[in-house]
RNA sequence: GCCGAGGUAGCUUAGCUGGUCUAAAGCGCUUGACUGUGGAUCAAGAGAGCAUGGGUUCGAAUCCCCUCCUCGGUACCA
């Protein structure tokens, strides 16, 4: 604290680090999801973090953005590069760069960090990772059908249980429907950016945590929050809100049932009945693998994302309740989700190219993972520590140690400094299960003791004195040193570690 | 961006109606009792000058202002 010299050890605003037991739960995770993409025949693929800001499509951070969004800076040459804040644009600029040679339809994933130059909130840092998968080159909904049915089994393979989560589907085109015959929108999806739908939308993407009362009320004059912090509305009349909200009510007994519901609240629109046709469109390809409404729902209220979605969009959300800091239960939520985006390659050829695909919000997976497997303690550090006694035999625990990575045991020589007791400490600290011995006793008699530390520490607690927990070395047993490897494998599969 | 709470040893906190605070405690850490054994116990010890800068005052961790950062909420989210 009182360093007069060098620099501050800080990490930059909104940036982590991840201890040992995320990583290798991050790795499990991305394996098993990235496996079930394989099998749908998505091929690998990984651009660079770093892309050419209008390539991107985000403009220079001081200029044209007082807000930021991206971290960006200029090369050797000057020119203006940034790092990716999401893997589509840099899918698009491959696609785009490489549309001679690539097979249509194109089908991909890819998994790594992406950053954002914004506000850091609970939740959400500048470094996230994020794992997606698209499929570019082809407009049936039949992509997107199967886009649904990849996202629900790669959840199922990262570990969460059929019936604790449920991918909701809607499309953006019926969604413009229902504004078009409240003529709150225009006639075209590609244009609702524009325009006052935006904060429409907007609106009913907020439904989750404002209620449906919220949502009406954000339709019209606006709301204002507990905190007395005002949300200006849509400011539209009560016929067109009761217009919108018969869309967000539709229901029915399965997916069919809420197509005609949806029908029913948009048939005035061409757009809208295109939406709901696709939508139809989707349930026969879902019900055809075998996708039932404990897996697939269709739901009004799914918005996604505001701008480039054109067609069915989708989510996956986690069912299972979780206790908050203050012990309120509520829905995990949304850990996935994605959508149709017919226009995002269109800015770099000229004309639309159809794609579509989804994302998994990898972090916020990873937290409900944690809530629902059990803790997979100090799995992250080798269960074998080599003790060093007498410093002039490290020759020989460097031979015991690489004789138990030999076998395909993990283990650890003690390299640091200080006595034994001292690395015997080392070891209960890291929650080490087993620790060799070999001091000068067995050496002569051609022997190895190796203490089981997990158990001696259960026994710890009867002791009551010192010399009885010195004498009686408990839980440690002598081999002969044949029986090195061989006693090591049976004390660890012996104690559940 | 806006509203609110907060920043005191590695960690968790006490102190905050200004004056033995040259800042306290628990945990952790170091060393020894215990020269080949983790725990417990006992003893000794290291470690912050109170986020930063400025102001008020005879005197500030304590009061006021700026900035930074953290944590909530809200807005935004390609």
């Amino acid at each position: 604290m009182n360093i007069e010299t060098g620099p501050i050890p800080r990490l930059p605003r909104g940036f982590r680090d991840i201890p040992p037991e995320d990583v290798l739960l991050r790795e499990r995770m991305i394996a098993s999801v990235c496996s079930v993409y394989r099998r749908y025949g998505f091929e690998p693929l990984e651009t660079p973090h770093i892309e050419y800001l209008d390539a991107l499509g985000k403009h220079l951070p001081d200029v044209d953005a007082p807000d930021g969004g991206v971290f960006a800076f200029r090369d050797d040459s000057a020119e203006w590069v940034a790092l990716r804040y999401d893997l589509t644009a840099p899918l698009a600029r491959y696609v785009a760069e490489h549309e001679k040679e690539i097979v249509f339809p194109y089908r991909r994933y890819q998994v790594g960090p992406v950053f954002r130059l914004e506000k850091p909130g609970p939740g959400r840092f500048r470094e996230f990772y994020q794992c997606d998968f698209d499929t570019v080159g082809a407009g049936s909904p039949a992509a997107d059908a199967e886009a649904c049915c990849a996202l629900a089994d790669a959840l199922e393979a990262a570990g969460v249980e059929r019936g604790g989560y449920i991918v909701k589907i809607n499309n953006r085109k019926a969604l413009n429907g229902a504004l078009e015959a409240a003529g709150v929108a225009p006639a075209s999806v590609a244009e609702s950016s524009s325009d006052n739908s935006l904060v429409v939308l907007r609106a009913i993407d907020k439904l989750e945590r404002v209620g449906m009362d919220g949502v009406i009320r954000l339709l019209g004059e606006g709301r204002k929050d507990e905190s007395g912090d005002f949300t200006k509305g849509a400011g539209l009349t009560n016929s067109q809100i009761d217009s919108i909200v018969r869309y967000l009510r539709a229901s029915g007994d399965g997916r069919s049932d809420v197509c005609d519901a949806l029908f029913e609240a948009v048939k005035d629109s061409e757009t809208g009945r295109e939406g709901v046709s696709e939508l139809r469109a989707i349930h026969d390809m879902l019900s055809a693998a075998g996708f039932g409404e404990d897996r697939a729902v269709f739901d009004p209220l799914i918005v996604r994302g505001l701008a480039y979605y054109t067609g069915p969009v989708f989510e996956a959300a986690l069912t299972f309740e979780t206790v908050d800091e203050r012990g309120e239960k509520k829905q995990f939520g949304s850990v996935a989700g994605g959508g149709r985006y017919d226009t995002l390659v269109e800015r770099f050829l000229g004309r639309k190219v159809p794609a579509t695909g989804a994302s998994i919000g990898v972090d916020r997976l990873m937290s409900a993972l944690k809530q629902l497997l059990p803790p997979d303690a100090s799995a992250y550090s080798a269960p074998v520590l080599v003790t060093t006694m007498d410093p002039s035999l490290m020759p020989e625990y460097q031979k015991l140690v690489f004789e138990i990575r030999g076998a395909g045991i993990p283990a650890e020589l003690f390299t640091g400094s200080g006595g034994f007791r001292k690395q015997l400490k080392y070891a209960d600290r890291r929650n080490l299960p087993l620790a060799v011995i070999c001091g000068e006793d067995e050496l002569n008699s051609r022997t190895v003791s190796i203490k089981d530390l997990l158990l001696g520490r259960e026994l710890s607690k009867d002791i009551k004195d010192r010399a009885s927990w010195v004498d009686d070395r408990p839980a440690q047993v002598t081999a002969p040193r044949s029986e090195l490897v061989a006693t090591i494998k049976k004390m660890l599969s012996g104690s559940d570690i």
